[in-house]
DNA sequence: CCCTTACTTCTACATTTATCGAAATAAAAC
DNA sequence: GTTTTATTTCGATAAATGTAGAAGTAAGGG
């Protein structure tokens, strides 16, 4: 192989880090693992963050996309809640295997503390 | 307080977020811990990853500003290196503590599984 | 049905980020 | 001290992302 190239697990990563790495969206979910499993609308995030609709709808579509959040249609209420626990322990998992567990080898090489 | 608003903390777990949201970024990081404790200079990590220099160099200062990499003049070289290990560590620290360890309060009451 | 409510999609614009070649800087070799 | 090598800064352009108002869709109430 000619350069490092990107694997399926490192895309995917990237992503999601991508999805968290917005103030405003972490705000958002910060909001939302607050509200616990219950979840909450839509309507009461932008009441809570000041986030305007539309652009809540957007940030909401990249933090589920992502796998950080679920959301649900219950009559005209998208209820959202966050799913965040098992996501970022994935997420750290991937940096910690999928790059340091092939480290190990070559960091014994080098005398790695 | 009317809306919930960022902390300092969720402000910096952001832009290290950030900083790994890059598909890149995250193939010049993994490049960097599989070399290990030794590092890598700049222009080897442009042979590998096929990224041009000056885009390498701007990578490279985002990861180092977010405490990912860390970067070492040495003669003409810059040696780089990653210490992504503890940085992740507190990044998922982040959401298990700063979000999460709130909301144990609040789900308990939500009769959260 | 018509009206209100709750979101989503569309559209447009502003801001940020990415990319890379060329010029600048700095260390080392000669 | 001139030249080569390694990287950074600059400048310009392309691409992606963020933002929000307006219009559209869908559910529930009167």
């Amino acid at each position: 192989m000619k350069h490092e190239s990107a694997t399926p697990a490192l895309t995917l990563a990237a992503s999601s880090f991508a999805a968290l790495g917005s103030e405003q969206r972490l705000l958002v979910l910060r909001t939302l693992v607050r509200a616990g499993s219950a979840g909450l609308s839509i309507g009461t995030l932008g009441d809570r963050t000041g986030v305007t609709g539309s652009t809540l709808t957007h940030h909401l579509k990249l933090l589920a996309s992502a796998g950080l959040v679920k959301q649900e249609k219950q009559g005209r209420s998208t209820i959202c809640a966050a799913v965040a626990y098992e996501e970022v322990r994935a997420l750290a998992n991937f940096l910690l295997t999928e790059c340091c567990a092939d480290a190990i080898d070559e960091c014994t090489e080098h005398d790695h503390g």
